[in-house]
RNA sequence: GCGGCCGUGGCGGAAUGGCGAGACGCGCUGGGUUUAGGUCCCAGUGGGCGCAAGCCCGUGAGGGUUCGAAUCCCUCCGGCCGCACCA
């Protein structure tokens, strides 16, 4: 058989094979750090630096599909324009591997998650290295290696042993807090004496600081999974995201995270980062910050509470519109709230309405069936009739603190425990979901804010609540204050200065996030290096014995359990290995018994700092040396709180790993361990690869490689199936591996593919028959450089012409922009304009051969090495310097010429730049533009001045 | 309901500090190479009229600003995404 040299995919399979086998041998892509284990002596540490990343994945076991690999053919383009722009550039890519997909399939088959993950991840592997990125593989770090999570169970160390000084505005030590409590300079919480506290009595004030604590709080509890989830892993109709099984509320033990400390912070430093606004709004949107007022409210012993020991009590309130005080009628607490037990009377008060009652005979036995009713309800149910108002008087009253009114008191779970003080002062005129309830239970309205439109001023004859921040405030005079007159803003001001003066509330900032429920019931997740004893006091492993390791146990299944019965502990997982559990250790003050905590940490923990140690991978010592985070990741030049130069991923976790992750690197970045208070400077966000989904009369989908076309119908064999765009998947019947694009025509073709669709940020379907579109562009490529019969070259030592210099400077011009702007799709379509100009030349230059294959190089690195190497260079294209435009070459033929009338512009001409004066003129004149503004004026004067500007002056 | 984004050929999409719309790719049409199919190569491809040169109309619809609008402003229509009893 004769060697052939015909750019087909046999010969690009070899190419590919030999490169990639070639760049492994010379450590092509490592990036060398300033100092430590992984510096060289190359100098290239010295040279500008970039670090890329990817969002790493999930090692699955189906494999990839074409859609994975797309932002990672993406970053791995960028960072080679950037090697040959002259950058030291760090670019590799982890796995993130605990989670539950691996433990399914163990409970299902018996395998250790560990051997399936590992065998998962040797497979991805395999099919990345196959697409030729350029990644430094020493860097490769995976999260489920003790050697990292040792690492991910140091910084909750770091988080458990430390708490929010507000008055610094920053986390510390909690040993800080422990010295401030001993000496005086900060009082002890209920005015206790530090001293005279116990052991357990201090554990527990400590809890109510550490940014990492355990408590008894309501938590979504899914028994789909088995486990508890964060609010962030919960979607809007109470589903799981995760399986999409139903979630309920039950009250359990479990480990949070204070992230609500940074909830200020979080939403300030998203000005300084160069994110899209969609995430950024995202994440504002979660935070949820509002400002407004606690108001104090007096429930007096004789209005309720007498009956049970005649003490007054006093229900807090969070309103944004304390401007509408006067106009409260009624008050609402949710079900749950602590005082509702307290306010209840014995017996309806006199006069009390039926509808208000609920048909019950007393307060207290409406109480338990209204929260019966609403306990019983899934978060699902809950979301079903969100509209429709339901509740029940508790037969006691308020006292309005701005006027003295006496307000019936409500339950009602439009009011949610989990947001303000889980109660409300209800304004019916000016709030739609009050207005709703008072209109189902007959309650007043006043309006105390003048409605803009024509509705008039009695509510009775409203359809709906008037909500305006631009209004102005009448009717809400009482003793003290007046905003009669005021807009809301100045009556808001008003207000809450008022509240503060008479010590009955004070302005207040509101946040919609919750802390970050932290345990799971897993056991394919990180230990949490935590033992509790005997008094049940939760104790931190010293660093010494980290990393704790999963032990093994023999049935992987999570454990489902009441959530009804407040004394079961849930079984997890790793508390069946009883000899684990229970364990003699010395913390430092001798041996003693301690029990293990049996929950594992969720799977975002190893994804909030895995970037730090990509820098520093095999430090035994630390997390991250500081000198290397500071040199990768450090503050800089429009990078005030430093982080990874470009972070691509999906925007599925705007609101999960990108909110976990800043939340670590802050308190990380205030214990003074890293530089950088944000973990990523940039973020991209990929679209999607979808593909069509062919399903059948019965709705299953059919493999959608096996349907034809027949006058724009689709059949598969000779039935007829319906076409739908959707997600590219296996059980769609629509994946494409990139095994069988490379396969077909070779990684180079599948890279070009992938960038040439569309733009890199939006969703677009995956077109089988495309793919040969950027097969030809490499074949003709290849054509220009190299005779296909003998493999040696075609180019022709002899200059470009004028046509072919235009062509090539425009390529180069725009090429490097493109890349840097992440428009890879226009910038294949620049190197295929030059690329078909030049084959329709039939002779190629060598100037041109050579400038398309290093403007190719990052796109198509194969074969742009391939070619390299066949034009007779010996070194790399991977660290030559990419194109650049020369400034002096002039494209422009022709000038702008501007005319103008009294000043004023009225054409622009394109001319020739040696156009004569009187040429000029009498263009100029003859422009439709110009001969209609000049009208009858006639002419007095045309100056030509310079060769820039007619100025026509109008008789 | 609130907030954000977007409407360009048969398809994916170029061109936005305003000035030759449709780059590049797919598909399609015709031709060539090949025993044939495929691959590959050449030409054409927004619509209309025309043998042609060329002319007219065209960026969801309508209006406006401008010498000049896919691009800026207003109204409407259509689509996508996020949030949703958050006080």
């Amino acid at each position: 058989m004769t060697e052939t040299f015909k750019y087909g995919a046999a010969l690009a399979a070899d190419i590919e094979a030999r490169w990639q086998d070639h760049w492994e041998r010379e450590g092509t892509y490592e990036a060398p750090n300033p100092s430590g284990s992984l510096a060289d002596g190359s100098g290239r540490a010295k040279l500008p630096k970039k670090f890329i990343m990817d969002m790493f994945p999930y090692p699955s076991g189906a494999g990839l599909h074409v859609g994975h690999p797309l932002g990672y053919i993406a970053t791995d383009i960028y960072a080679r324009r950037l090697r040959m722009t002259g950058h030291n550039v760090l670019h590799t890519l982890g796995f993130d591997a605990f989670g539950l997909p691996a433990e399914q399939y163990a409970v299902q088959t018996g395998t250790h998650p560990r051997i399936s993950t590992e065998e998962n991840i040797g497979n991805m592997r395999a099919q990345l290295r196959r697409l030729g990125l350029g990644h430094d593989t020493r860097r490769s770090v995976s999260t489920i290696d003790p050697e990292y999570y040792r690492w991910t169970q140091w910084i909750f160390l770091q988080i458990f042993n430390s708490w929010y000084d507000e008055r610094a505005g920053r986390a510390r030590p909690i040993a800080d807090l422990v010295a401030e409590f001993e000496s005086g300079a900060r009082a002890c919480p209920d005015g206790r004496d530090w001293s005279d506290l116990t052991t357990a009595e201090r554990a527990d004030v400590l809890g109510g600081y550490r940014l990492a604590y355990a408590s008894d709080a309501p938590v979504n509890w899914c028994p789909g999974l088995g486990t508890v989830l964060a609010n962030e892993e919960v979607t809007a109709d109470g589903r799981s995201e995760r399986g999409n099984f139903p979630v309920f509320k039950s009250r359990l033990r479990q480990w949070n995270m204070r992230i609500t400390a940074y909830a200020d912070r979080l939403l300030d430093d998203l000005e300084a980062l160069d994110w899209p606004e969609a995430i950024k709004l995202q994440q504002r949107n979660w935070i949820g910050r509002s400002e407004g007022a606690r108001i104090d409210f007096t429930i007096p012993a004789a209005e309720g509470a007498g009956d049970n020991g005649g003490a007054d009590h006093t229900v807090a309130v969070f309103t944004t519109r304390q401007d509408t005080l006067f106009g409260s009628t009624y008050m609402v607490l949710a079900p749950e709230h602590h005082l509702v037990d307290a306010i209840v009377p014995g017996a309806w008060p006199e006069g009390t309405r039926p509808a208000w009652t609920g048909g019950h005979t007393d307060p207290g036995e409406a109480i338990a069936a209204y929260r019966k009713r609403t306990a019983a309800k899934s978060d699902v149910e809950r979301q079903a009739d969100a509209r429709e108002k339901t509740g029940v008087f508790t037969g006691a009253f308020a006292i309005n603190p701005a006027n003295g009114e006496r307000l019936p008191v409500f339950i009602a779970d439009y009011v949610l425990m989990g947001y303000g003080t889980g109660a409300i002062m209800a304004v019916p005129a000016h709030d739609a979901r009050d207005f709703a309830f008072a209109r189902a239970f007959d309650l007043p309205m006043r309006c105390v804010v003048r409605p803009t439109d024509e509705r008039g001023t009695d509510p009775a004859a409203w359809d709906d609540a008037f909500v305006s921040h631009d209004a102005e405030i009448i009717d809400s005079s009482g003793p003290g204050v007046i905003l009669d007159g005021l807009d809301v803003p100045a009556a808001k001001k008003r207000m809450t200065a008022w509240l503060e003066q008479e010590g009955v509330g004070e302005g207040t900032v509101n946040y919609r996030l919750r802390d970050w429920l932290f345990s799971r019931q897993r056991y394919w997740g990180e230990p949490f290096p935590i033992v509790y004893d005997e008094d049940g006091i939760a104790h931190a492993l010293p660093e010494s014995m980290l990393p704790l390791e999963l032990p093994e146990i023999d049935d992987y299944s999570p454990r489902t359990f009441d959530p009804e019965d407040a004394d079961t502990r849930p079984e997890t997982p790793l508390s069946r290995n009883r000899e684990w559990v229970e364990v003699e250790l010395d913390l430092g003050d001798g041996p003693r018994r301690y029990r293990r905590e049996t929950n594992t940490m969720p799977n975002w923990a190893g994804s909030c700092w895995y970037e730090l140690r990509y820098l520093d991978p095999r430090n035994s010592d630390r997390l991250v040396d500081p000198e290397v985070e500071r040199y990768w990741m450090g503050p800089r030049e429009g990078m005030p709180l430093g982080g990874v130069d470009l972070y691509v991923g999906g925007a599925e976790h705007a609101v999960l790993h990108l909110l976990y992750a800043r939340f670590w690197s802050k308190v990380l970045y205030d214990l003074g361990h890293v530089s950088s208070a944000e973990p990523f400077h940039r973020l991209f966000n990929q679209g999607m690869i979808q593909a069509h989904v062919y399903r059948d009369a019965r709705g299953f989908p059919v493999p959608a490689g096996e349907v034809e076309e027949r006058d724009g119908r689709w059949y598969h064999g000779e039935e007829p199936v319906d076409r739908e765009l959707g997600k590219m998947g296996k059980s769609l019947k629509n994946a494409v591996t990139p095994d069988e694009i490379c396969a077909e025509y070779g990684a180079d073709t599948l890279r070009l593919y992938e960038m040439a669709m569309g733009p890199l940020d939006v969703s677009r379907p995956w077109d089988p028959r495309a793919v040969v579109g950027q097969f030809r562009l490499l074949q003709r490529l290849w054509r220009n450089v190299v005779d296909e019969t003998t493999g040696g070259t075609v180019v022709v030592d002899e200059e470009p012409d004028e046509a072919t210099l235009r062509v090539m400077h425009k390529a180069v011009d725009g090429v490097g922009r493109d890349l840097d702007a992440l428009r890879f799709n226009t910038a294949i379509a620049k190197i295929t304009e030059l690329n078909n100009h030049v084959t329709k030349q039939n002779r190629v230059p060598r100037t041109v051969a050579e400038t398309l294959v290093l403007l190719i190089a990052p796109l198509a690195p194969h074969i742009a090495e391939e070619l390299w190497h066949r034009l007779g260079h010996t070194d790399s294209v991977v660290h030559r310097p990419y194109p650049q435009a020369d400034p002096a070459y002039v494209v422009d033929e022709t000038i702008t010429c501007v005319v103008q009338i009294r000043g004023k512009v009225k054409a622009r001409l394109e001319v020739a730049p040696d156009i004569s004066e009187t040429e000029l003129e009498s263009i100029a004149l003859a422009h439709p533009a110009v001969r209609g503004a000049l009208g009858d004026a006639g002419i007095r004067k045309v100056i030509v001045r310079a060769p820039k500007l007619v100025n026509i002056v109008p008789a």
